[in-house]
RNA sequence: GCCCUUGUGGCGGAAUGGUAGACGCAACGGACUUAAAAUCCGUCGGGCUGUAUAAGUCCAUGCCGGUUCGACUCUGGCCAAGGGCACCA
């Protein structure tokens, strides 16, 4: 018992499986079948190069739950792709000369075929798709033209943010606390530019609204998309300017009940009424406010400790309810596109107005208080109350107020009711080289023309140099820029930004579904058969970015008549982070290159083999947790599968030794077993239900479910301990226990499972097997451990016959050595009886 | 400031109203070995009493209360850590 094979030694056999696997093609996914479909994603990687352990653990999640989801008899649709369009491939170029495609896809081979595959994972690669190849970036284009045809893609000038050492623009949703996503030392900056936009904001309802649907998403996911669409309900009111009846500034208010409380209105700095409205004296002043404000950042435009500034305009508004004249005023606090750029000041009953109010000494009027009467204000009242000096509204509760002054505002036709969201267009130009082109060309005569469908692709032309200044090298790409207008002919000029890289991933997993269609997107077959996505897991910091725009997505292509669902995605699961002492930090901190806290992949594959990486991954916490990588952890999964390789030459050279040692298939049965055969048993099939419940989609609690693993080795190593010879019976619980166990370890350790599995029944594969069932009988036992209890403290637990009346286990509670002693000179109460599980014996 | 999540041994975690600490890491002891490693078998929250590796007993799931025969689990308040939003009218 001491040969060589007997050591397990994973760099052996982890490599030779790996490829049988992807010659065999047995991870592939078919379009139709009589199985049921089961698609089972993982949120694509950018080709960044190189993989750690923090990386391995959202690959590996979800391969146990492809690896499971074929065992239970799913045809499954597991795909991998990259995400290969973005900023770093660009910088290499700039920094290394090496041109960006050169770089990505020398990155996406060492990616896949150095660390996916040597993770043991099992994708179907004949659907790999790769956003910067033109047979997919031609559909992303595509894709934009619908969005153009549909009036969902427009140009606007707008404020836009700015990063300076991205040199390009950013969407709302990639600025952190006014900082670039991927610099968070780089405040954005605010810059009135020509962009485009998708029109996420129609969706902003049902994107909303949907989210009751999504059962299957954890809450803090859907709670993070609320907040971000924030809805508020309100009114818009129609203020008119003095002397100038034609001109009007409509404003949003969630408080129309406090109208009467209007002491002026402010408008930002950017809206466009401004200098129209501004009077001579003013003029300088103004002009030079608004020059300030366009310095500024937005961190520090929006900071909160930044005291209030504004300007007076010089002219005044009138307040439709009562025709009072207040002042116009200019303030960075206003927001150009939120609500309508302008709102009415009430200073009374809103803390920033109070402030605003307070430092240039307007008027604070008081509309509403605790009973209706005017009251000493030192602040801001914003509780509900009554009304008051406010005419016919007089007396009233502020909440019906609301709706009132509404309905009386629609009446006279200078208001109405009005939802507004705090979640914005999305700005997708980037002015960028390494993207996806916008297929748009500009003619002098024609103005914007779209590209032609049968001219798609618009390839991005590869013999560019990349300086890193003097914005996008295609400006000077003459030959690509130049073009003649697809609608008169004339001299035209392609469109030069690109697209943000989050619509490349705003479908890739559609188009998984039919990923080699060179007609089509996808076909209606394939997309109604695969989608929605049944098991999508990824990180929590695509909680809004790419969820959001995947769900925005998917249903603009449903109201284009291209797919059928409402939501791509039916479970979310999102995996907690692989954590690491930094010595940087001086912390645990996120896995990661820059805070120098990583552990390769490989480095650890060499010596100890990706399944004890992959188990450890699992075992440490459970899936939402964060994770801390420990090498010494990791070592103790090792352990375990060296204890489960030398189980099984124990068992075939020893137990079995002259006779066959092969897979048990069906049940023992536990009638014929002696008393330590039957516990072994009951363990085995306890086993089997345990682990199918924790690896299924109700728990994924794949930490638990090793543990239980764990245990029936070593209740299988106790059951050989000190012993010589085995009976046929005793054979066959082993046999059956080893059976099961490697089956029930496949989805999570696929190398070594297989390696035994071919050693133990010589067939292929261990991946195409039933996932086992459990023995019922096995677990009905006519015993159990009944806990006795005194006032809720455990006194003794004994064990006892099954199903006995709440009367004996009352009498063998009450006879017990130690609660006869303990209920001397003492009250009996009650007691309480759990049957079949305890007796609890209260006393005064 | 508002909203959410999480607080359990030396450590990661288990137990969602019924035996707190499964399983693993670390540590310690024993067997094997000339020895070490590996392996196999054990011990492993804390205090106190103690015949002392017996047995007993009390305390313990961030802190203070509540509900209950019984609370890590439900509930109210507080504290701490992490995350989201934040001049959104």
């Amino acid at each position: 018992m001491n040969t060589q094979q007997n050591i397990y030694k994973p760099k052996d056999f982890e490599n030779k499986w790996q490829d049988k696997w992807e010659e065999t093609h047995i991870f592939r996914a078919l379009d139709f079948s009589d199985r049921p479909k089961y698609y089972s994603l993982v949120m694509f990687p950018y080709p960044s190069g190189d993989l750690h352990m923090g990386h391995m653990r959202v690959y590996t999640i979800s391969d146990v739950i492809s690896r499971h989801r074929r065992m239970l008899g799913y045809n499954v649709l597991n795909p991998m792709g990259f995400d290969a369009f973005g900023l770093p491939a660009e910088n290499a170029a700039i920094e290394r000369k090496v041109p960006p495609k050169q770089w990505t896809e020398k990155n996406i081979d060492y990616m896949k075929n150095q660390q996916l595959k040597r993770m043991g994972t099992s994708y179907d690669w004949e659907r790999e798709v790769i956003s910067c190849n033109s047979d997919y970036y031609k559909w992303t284009q595509w894709i934009f033209l619908q969005f153009y045809k549909n009036g969902l893609a427009y140009q606007k000038e707008a404020p836009v943010n700015w990063c300076e050492k991205c040199q390009t623009v950013l969407a709302n949703e990639q600025v952190e606390d006014g900082m670039c996503w991927r610099h968070d030392d780089t405040p954005v900056i605010k810059r009135m530019m020509k962009q485009w936009f998708l029109k996420i904001t129609n969706y902003a309802e049902e994107l909303l609204s949907d989210i009751d649907k999504l059962s299957g998403w954890p809450e803090r996911v859907k709670l993070m998309q609320k907040n971000w669409i924030g809805k508020s309900e309100g009114a818009e009111i129609e203020f008119y300017v003095d002397g100038r009846p034609d001109l009007k500034i409509p404003v949003f208010t969630t408080r129309p009940d406090t109208i009467y409380g209007v002491t002026y209105l402010v408008l930002a700095p950017e809206y466009k009424l401004v200098s129209e409205l501004t009077t001579k004296e003013n003029k300088i002043k103004i002009e030079e406010y608004i020059k300030q404000t366009g310095l500024l950042t937005e961190v520090e435009r929006l900071s909160e400790n930044k005291e209030k500034t504004g300007v007076p305009l010089g002219s005044f508004a009138v307040n439709p309810f009562n025709g009072k004249k207040i002042p116009i005023w200019i303030s960075d606090y206003v927001l150009l596109d939120y609500g309508t750029g302008a709102v009415m000041g009430v200073p009374a009953h809103d803390e920033r107005d109070f402030e605003f109010a307070t430092k240039y000494k307007l008027d604070i009027k008081q509309v509403i208080s605790v009973d209706g009467l005017e009251r000493k204000l030192s602040a801001a009242y914003i509780d509900p109350g009554i009304m008051m000096n406010s005419d016919i509204f007089n007396a009233l509760d502020n909440e019906s107020g609301k709706k009132k002054t509404i309905e009386h505002a629609e009446s006279k036709g200078f208001g109405k009711k009005r939802i507004t969201y705090r979640l914005r267009d999305w700005l997708i130009s980037r002015q960028r080289y390494w993207g996806c082109p916008i297929p748009v060309i500009y003619c002098e005569d024609c103005g914007v023309v779209p590209v032609p469908e049968s001219n798609l692709p618009v390839l991005l032309p590869e013999d560019v140099e990349l300086t890193g200044s003097d914005g996008s090298p295609l400006l000077r790409a003459k030959n690509w820029l130049e073009v003649n207008c697809p609608k008169c002919s004339k001299k035209g000029r392609r469109e030069t930004d690109t697209m943000d890289t989050f619509i490349c991933s705003s479908y890739y997993f559609l188009r998984y579904s039919d990923a080699k269609n060179d007609k089509e997107v996808f076909s209606k077959n394939n997309i109604n058969y695969w989608l929605p996505v049944d098991q999508y897991v990824g990180g929590i910091e695509h909680a809004i970015l790419h969820l959001l725009y995947s769900r925005f997505f998917t249903k603009s292509l449903r109201d284009f008549g291209l797919l059928k669902f409402d939501e791509p995605f039916a479970n979310l699961l999102s995996q907690g982070m692989v954590t690491m002492f930094s010595q940087k930090e001086g912390k645990i901190a996120k896995m990661s290159k820059s805070k120098g806290n990583i552990v390769g992949t490989s480095e650890f594959f060499n010596e100890y083999g990706a399944d004890a990486a992959r188990l450890f991954i699992l075992f440490a916490a459970p899936p939402e947790q964060e994770v801390e990588w420990s090498t010494q952890g990791a070592i103790g999964q090792y352990r375990f599968l060296e204890r489960i390789w030398r189980l099984f030459f124990n068992l075939k050279e020893n137990v079995f030794k002259g006779t066959t040692f092969s897979p048990y298939e069906g049940f023992v049965g536990i009638q014929n077993l002696n008393s330590v055969s039957q516990e072994l048993y009951r363990i085995a099939n306890q086993t089997i239900k345990t682990v199918s419940e924790d690896i299924s989609d109700k728990k994924y609690t794949f930490n638990t479910a090793i543990a239980r693993m764990t245990e029936l080795v070593n209740a299988m190593y106790k059951f050989l301990l000190d012993k010589k010879s085995f009976d046929e019976n005793e054979k066959s619980v082993l046999s059956f226990s080893f059976t099961n166990l490697i089956k029930l370890l496949a989805p999570l350790a696929p190398h070594i499972t297989e390696e035994l599995w071919e050693k133990f029944s010589g067939v292929y594969s261990i991946h195409q097997q039933k996932w086992p069932s459990f023995d019922k009988e096995a677990l009905i036992t006519d015993e159990v451990e009944l806990v006795i209890q005194m006032g809720g403290k455990k006194i003794d637990v004994l064990t006892t016959k099954k199903g006995q009346a709440q009367k004996d286990l009352e009498k063998i509670a009450l006879s017990h050595e130690k609660v006869k002693a303990r209920l001397e000179g003492k009250e009996l109460v009650k007691i309480v009886v759990v049957p079949d599980k305890i007796v609890n014996i209260v006393v005064k």
